[in-house]
DNA sequence: ACGGTGCGGCCGGCGAGCCCG
DNA sequence: CCGGGCTCGCCGGCCGCACCG
């Protein structure tokens, strides 16, 4: 069965191929009657343009291509909201995924043969080197990390601002014990470690650093740490909401009352802060903002503007995880 | 900055078109040095041949639609291990993603502009008629849900059965209070429902069947009307593993023991289910099986192989949120 | 016979220019 | 003289073919 085209459904239709394109992308120089003729066999035929074709003809693809993390929820918000935000330029997106047995090198290489406009890489875990060297041929944008080369444009929040917020929120509340349960050599673990600490210190704070990681099992097996302790803290900040998880699990598990006992704040407002039965306290990056930040400097480099190092201003939601320290 | 093309590299090289063409794309007719030089010119310029005008040519694409929902992590598996079966039968995968703010339509309209071979919709909300049409001028494939039509190839796990599988070990650790969280809507609840109900009369208990849904949040409303009843269930058959952890944590917050106190099933074999601290005892649907089946019914629809509804044997994975029912 | 060239035509759209009532 | 409509060339590869060393 061959895709029916354009000079099909002018064939059917008793008219020139180029009226047909006419007609289909809404350009002038068709008269009404014609108009609704066309789309009419059109529609009967089931035509659908051939994007590629149609691309093929004029330099520009107005495609935007986007890897992204499978696994990671807060890249599938992210996503979403690109999708958006492309739209309301006359953008498409192309995604391509990166998973355990995908590397992102393969999902660069899918959007490269797409030929993407450009090219926007959530959390990409590539080394500075190689995306230099992306961004020298292709206008390419990272978001939730830094960019680290000029060429390259970022955009992202200002995670070390994000933790000190959790931080100030629970010494308000009058937490003096305060651990952090890491985020081990993820991308944006460094800025959250130090965030912690330089808050900490602020506040004339010891600050607890515990190795911790992305998931919940990290979580799960840093708390086990915490609670072995004679002192154990009142207040901990977890990583992002993953870990928090984990970390919360575990306090349940050993029967301890959060946020009574204990205070646990995530990071990244997912939907998994939203999904346990304790709303958690968390640090958002409004991933809308984020995506709509994004397309805006992936079309203001095509626009051949400089690569800008974007930060957002991180939030803190409180819910229900955190509350005044234990007397 | 334009594109390098073809006709570019041939410049570059000193050598024709067609030449480089050849080289590119590794077909004879072409001496290992020039290959070599050619080669290294193509890389030295940053040559990538361009897929559309590739495909233009031929008429197959060689390209396999994928949608999925961009926050049910059991897609996020499927996504994956599609890339890698389609990979093995030298097809590309393009994605599309499905979220709340982008329906099924428009993320199939995409890939029907991209000219893909065939479409493997992925738990596809699509009413039958939708899919009917679909499948008529396109080779079609669902997964994790049944087609409902002659045209629309399936593959998918049986439901029922997997849930029964569920029931029988909760049977055999002596539980006889069973209760199923149930989906509500979503694909595949009503074959989970039916599953339990039979499966709890086949051992002559009374099955109770609250109304429950894919989310933690549906898992821990259920679970509070559970708790109410004045014997509650020993044992809890949620709807996935979602659901799941939303009973698992909601039990654990009323201080209930797991698996001591009551037991608790998933469905998916999910990341989520070795995410928690206390491993969930889960019916698996090998997302690799799943991947591997739905690649290869893709392209015997392209084969011209009849729609065909491939129904996968769910396996049931004992880990530890099950346990002997209380004395 | 094999490595290599050059010439078209094709794929499915797009758009400039032209023609005609 | 304008607007509906057509003709034609082009985008970037692929492919067959004639032709040369």
């Amino acid at each position: 069965m061959a895709r029916t085209t354009l000079a099909d459904v002018a064939r059917e239709a008793g008219v020139s191929v180029a009226l047909v394109s006419i007609v289909m992308r809404d350009a002038p120089g068709a008269s009404d009657v014609t108009r609704a003729r066309v789309r009419d066999v059109a529609d009967r035929l089931g035509y659908v343009p051939d994007q590629r074709a149609r691309l093929l003809r004029s330099t520009d693809t107005r495609l935007l291509g986007v890897t992204f993390d499978l696994h990671q929820p807060f890249h599938g918000d992210l996503v979403e909201h690109l999708y958006a935000a492309a739209a309301e330029h006359g953008y498409d997106v192309a995604i391509s995924a990166v998973a355990p047995s995908r590397d992102e090198r393969s999902a660069v290489q899918a959007l490269r043969r797409e030929r993407c406009d450009a090219l926007v890489l959530l959390g990409p875990d590539l080394s500075t080197d190689d995306l230099a060297a992306l961004g020298t041929d292709l206008p390419t944008l990272v978001v939730a990390r830094r960019s680290g080369t000029p060429e390259v444009a970022a955009v992202r929040g200002d995670d070390e601002l994000g933790v000190g917020l959790a931080v100030d929120h629970l010494v308000s509340l009058g937490h003096v014990r305060l651990a952090h349960v890491d985020g081990g050599s993820a991308p944006g673990a460094e800025e959250r470690r130090r965030g912690f600490v330089e808050a900490a210190r602020r506040h004339g704070l010891d600050p607890w650093v515990l190795a911790g990681g992305a998931t919940e099992r990290d979580g799960v097996r840093a708390t086990a740490t915490l609670l072995e302790a004679s002192t154990p803290p009142t207040g901990v900040v977890a990583f992002n909401d993953h870990c928090a998880s984990g970390v919360l699990d575990a306090l349940l598990r050993a029967r301890r009352d959060v946020p009574r006992q204990v205070s646990v704040t995530g990071y990244d407002d997912s939907r998994l802060a939203v999904a346990r039965q304790d709303l958690m306290t968390t640090v958002s990056q409004s991933a809308r903002e984020m995506a709509e930040r994004a397309v805006a400097g992936a079309l203001g480099l095509l626009a051949g503007e400089p690569a800008r190092d974007v930060v957002l201003t991180p939030e803190l939601v409180v819910r229900s995880t955190t509350g005044p320290a234990p007397a």
